[in-house]
DNA sequence: CATCCACAGGAACTTGGGGGCA
DNA sequence: TGCCCCCAAGTTCCTGTGGATG
C-alpha cells in the first residue's frame, strides 16, 4: 500500500472534526467505558433522520399550491397522454426538490395502483453535468428496466409453455397466439438475444450520438411515459449549452411508443434567457415558482419536522425562532434552517446538556460556517490552494484589498520555491473567480482610473484556520519553509 | 476631452487521460 | 495497435473598458 501514510494523516485530520476524542479520553476516568459516558446522557434526539437534507418530508408546509399545481399538470401522464414540460423556479432550500420528489413519488405510487406504465428519473445535473453523462444515465436505467421487462415476459412464456406441454389447448388462451410450442420457444429465443444487445452505455469513450440512439431505443422499447426530472438544469445549460435540453424536447415526435416529458428544476430565474427560443418555449409549456419561505413558514416547518425528531421538552421555547430568524436572513433557506436545528443538537448533546439553549443555535450558526469553509478549502485543487495562499499572505503582511497583479506575483514565487508548475495570468484571473464563488474571497472590479482596472480582492474567511487547512495539505507541505522566501519580496 | 493603464473575460485551441472499437 | 470519442484543465490570442490624469 503505497498511499498508506496519506490515509492515516487523513484519518488523523477528520478524527478533529467529526467527535472530539481527546474530550472523551480526558473525561474517561474511573472504569467506566469509552461510551458510557456518551450514553449515560438524556439523549436529545428521538429520530435525527428528519432533520437531514435526504430525507423527503410527506408533508410540506406552505407549499400546497405549487404541489397541487404539478399534479394537476402530471395527472395527464396517469392518462397515458403526455404531461407539459414544467420549469420549476426557486432558490436553494425552497422545497423545489422534495414538492417534486415528493409528487413523482405519489406518479409512481398511483401509476402502480392503476396499472399505467409511468416512471419518473431523477437526475442532479450538478452532479451529471454534460449531455454524454445526461443520456448516458438515462438509456442505462432504461436498459436495466427493459431487462427486467424482458425478464418477466421471458418467465410468463415458459410458464405458458410448460402448461401448454401437459394441455395443448392452453397456448390459445394465452395473450398471444402462439399456434406450437417451438414458437413459443422461438419467440423466448429472440427475447433473450434481443436482451442480450441491451448492453449498458459505457461511461465515456461513444460518440454523443450513439449514446442518445441508444438511450432513444431504450425509452421506446415499451408503452409507457416518462417523466425526466432534471434537478439543477441551469448548471447543465451553464456547462455545457441547450443541446441536451433541445433533444429531450423534439424526441416525442419521433417516438412511437412512448412519451416523455421534462420536469426541469432551476435555482437561477433568469437562465431560459440562454436557451434556444424553441427549447424555451417547449421546456417552458407550465411554470412553477417556489418563492423563499419567510420566518413564521421556516418556524412551521421547523415545528414540524422537530416533533418527530426530538424528545419533547428537548427544545428551549427560543431555539425554533430562532433558527428561522437566521435562516430568513438566507434568503429563506429551510435547508439550512434543519441543518441549522440538527446541528445545535447535536451540540447539545455534546455537551451532555438537558436540552437544546438559544446558546447552542448560536454556536451551531459558527460551527457550520466554519465547516463549510475548512471543507471548501481542503477539497481545493493545488492551484486554487497555491493563489489562495498568496492572498493569505499578503492579506498577513497587511495589504488589504490586493489586485491581480500582486497575487499573481506572490503566486508565482510560492511556485518557483515550491517546483510547482506556473499557471498563465489569464487562468489565476480564472481561479481567484472560482474562489469568489465559492465565497472564500471576494473579488470586486474595480476601476482604479490611469491605473488600469482590475479585482480588488479580499479574503472573507477567518486567516487562521484558513492557514492550518492549507498548511495540512501534503502538496503543500514546505510551504512554511518557503514563506521567508516570500516574505523576501515585501521588504523590496 | 482624449488617453491609456492593467487588467477582465470571451473564443478557440492544446494537452493528456479517461475510454471504445476493428 | 491505431484511430475514434469525451472531458477537464490550461494556454494563446484577443477585444473591451471605467475613470483618473495630463
Amino acid at each position: 500500500m503505497p498511499d498508506e501514510p496519506q490515509t492515516d494523516g487523513r484519518r488523523t485530520a477528520d478524527r478533529d472534526f467529526e467527535v472530539d476524542l481527546d474530550d472523551v479520553l480526558e473525561d474517561d476516568e474511573g472504569d467506566e467505558g469509552l461510551f458510557d459516558d456518551l450514553l449515560s446522557g438524556e439523549p436529545i434526539f428521538e429520530n435525527k433522520e428528519v432533520l437531514r437534507p435526504s430525507y423527503t418530508p410527506h408533508e410540506l408546509p406552505h407549499r400546497k399550491d405549487q404541489i397541487n399545481n404539478m399534479a394537476t399538470i402530471l395527472v395527464a401522464a396517469l392518462r397515458g397522454e403526455t404531461p407539459s414540460n414544467i420549469l420549476i423556479y426557486g432558490k436553494t432550500g425552497t422545497g423545489k426538490t422534495a414538492s417534486a420528489k415528493f409528487v413523482s413519488q405519489e406518479l409512481e405510487k398511483t401509476s402502480q395502483k392503476y396499472d399505467v406504465p409511468c416512471e419518473v428519473e431523477y437526475i442532479n445535473c450538478e452532479v451529471t453535468d454534460t449531455q454524454y453523462r445526461v443520456l448516458a444515465q438515462l438509456a442505462n436505467t432504461f436498459i436495466e428496466q427493459n431487462r427486467g421487462f424482458v425478464d418477466d415476459r421471458v418467465e410468463e412464456l415458459q410458464d405458458l409453455r410448460n402448461e401448454a406441454e401437459s394441455d395443448p389447448g392452453a397456448l390459445a388462451a394465452g395473450d398471444a397466439d402462439f399456434d406450437s410450442v417451438d414458437a413459443v420457444d422461438d419467440r423466448i429465443e429472440a427475447l433473450l438475444q434481443e436482451k442480450s444487445e441491451m448492453e449498458d452505455v459505457p461511461m465515456t469513450g461513444w460518440p454523443t450520438d450513439r449514446v442518445y440512439t441508444r438511450f432513444f431505443e431504450a425509452v421506446d422499447y415499451v408503452e409507457r411515459v416518462a417523466v425526466i426530472m432534471l434537478d439543477e438544469i441551469d448548471k447543465l445549460v451553464e456547462k455545457s449549452g441547450d443541446d441536451t435540453l433541445y433533444n429531450l424536447s423534439r424526441m416525442n415526435s419521433e417516438l412511437e411508443n412512448s412519451r416523455v416529458s421534462i420536469i426541469g428544476i432551476s435555482n437561477d430565474l433568469k437562465f431560459t434567457d440562454f436557451l434556444d427560443p424553441r427549447v424555451k418555449s417547449s421546456l417552458g409549456e407550465e411554470e412553477i415558482v417556489f418563492p423563499p419561505y419567510d420566518a413564521n413558514q421556516l418556524r412551521d416547518i421547523l415545528q414540524h419536522r422537530s416533533d418527530v425528531a426530538f424528545k419533547a421538552d428537548a427544545l428551549s421555547e427560543d431555539v425554533i425562532p430562532l433558527c428561522a430568524a437566521f435562516a430568513a436572513q438566507e434568503h429563506g433557506d429551510a435547508r439550512r434552517a434543519l441543518d441549522l436545528l440538527r446541528t445545535a443538537g447535536e451540540l447539545a448533546e455534546r455537551d451532555q446538556a438537558e436540552g437544546v439553549t438559544e446558546e447552542h443555535v448560536r454556536r451551531a450558526q459558527d460551527k457550520i460556517e466554519l465547516d463549510r469553509v475548512v471543507e471548501v478549502v481542503r477539497t481545493l485543487p493545488t492551484q486554487s490552494k497555491l493563489v489562495l495562499y498568496a492572498i493569505l499572505l499578503l492579506e498577513d503582511n497587511g495589504v488589504h484589498n490586493v489586485n491581480t497583479g500582486e497575487v499573481y506575483n506572490i503566486y508565482k514565487t510560492l511556485c518557483d520555491e515550491l517546483d510547482a508548475d506556473v499557471l498563465t495570468q489569464r487562468r489565476v484571473t480564472d481561479l481567484i473567480s472560482e474562489l469568489d464563488m465559492l465565497g472564500i474571497v471576494n473579488a470586486v472590479v474595480v476601476s482604479k482610473g490611469r491605473y488600469g482596472r482590475t479585482k480588488e480582492i479580499s479574503l472573507s474567511v477567518p486567516v487562521d484556520e484558513t492557514e492550518a487547512v492549507l498548511e495540512a495539505d501534503s502538496r503543500l507541505s514546505d510551504i512554511e519553509n518557503v514563506t521567508p522566501f516570500v516574505q523576501a519580496r515585501f521588504d523590496n
